[in-house]
DNA sequence: ATCGTTGCAAATGTTTTGCATGTCA
DNA sequence: TGACATGCAAAACATTTGCAACGAT
């Protein structure tokens, strides 16, 4: 076990370019309308109940590409799970939870960024980077 | 898929009292020594080094219970793994991590606090809590 | 003696991999 | 036509559970 953010431009892309494919575009597709965290195994039955035709390998796989591509965030749940989620603005921002219904909102602060390179600083840290998620219930719920 | 802050006292102790067994003083030992974040099957290896004649099933039960206990922090890493660490104040705090030896150091700012207060009240969201983790490569690595 | 504890084996659940087949460029 | 992509089945892992044997009180 090595305890560092999740990879997000980890391994190198072999050579050839990827393709585009039916499965990957409706991967993308769903990121882009829901903003919430989603499983692999949600996305999958998502797809299928739209009457997608995709293997729940595909949707791993795809799923790791895009992170890899820094096109989504990856969060590990308490459940054990990987959840996805699209990166709207590419710039550093934190996510506020709603613990009820998923409900997400992107936020971020100044504050937030000093105080924690401030504290790294101070133990003699470098190359700092953090990770935060803020959870809540939220009004509807 | 829920996404929550990691159950620390979950479900409640049925009835009789815990037992003081070879075992789990084992655990609580080594995780005295230790400040680190160990796995499960980190810790199982260590005490087998040590000598100590105890089965893995057996240290994610005591893991389990400690953490339920509120006497261990409990977090998810980017491998999927549940890592473990003894909480030594009681109170809230975060942790400073390092990439390369995984030394960790604790810290606590009323800063995040505040500001992940108002942040969410802004979005309107109840009963908040908030996980922080900064990471960093320390001044020995 | 009683009832929580242990630990093996087996089950569970998520994610990955081998490999034959399909498909974009 | 190739090289990359897909998807099934099987493997790989971390963790949990069933259950008979054990041990603390």
């Amino acid at each position: 076990m090595t305890t560092r953010p999740v990879a997000k431009a980890d391994r190198a892309k072999p050579s050839g370019a990827q393709r585009r494919t039916r499965q990957r575009a409706a991967v993308a597709d769903i990121l882009s309308d829901q903003h919430d965290f989603r499983t692999a195994q949600q996305i999958h039955d998502d797809l299928r109940h739209h009457g997608e035709r995709i293997g729940l390998t595909t949707v791993y796989r795809t799923l790791q590409l895009m992170t890899d591509a820094g096109e989504l965030d990856a969060i590990r749940t308490n459940e054990g799970e990987t959840a996805y989620r699209r990166c709207s603005t590419g710039h550093h921002h934190h996510h506020l939870v709603c613990r009820i219904c998923g409900r997400t909102v992107e936020v971020s602060g100044p504050a937030v960024e000093r105080w924690a390179n401030a504290v790294a600083e101070e133990y003699g840290f470098r190359e700092i980077s953090h990770d935060l998620e803020i959870f809540g219930t939220c009004d509807t719920c």
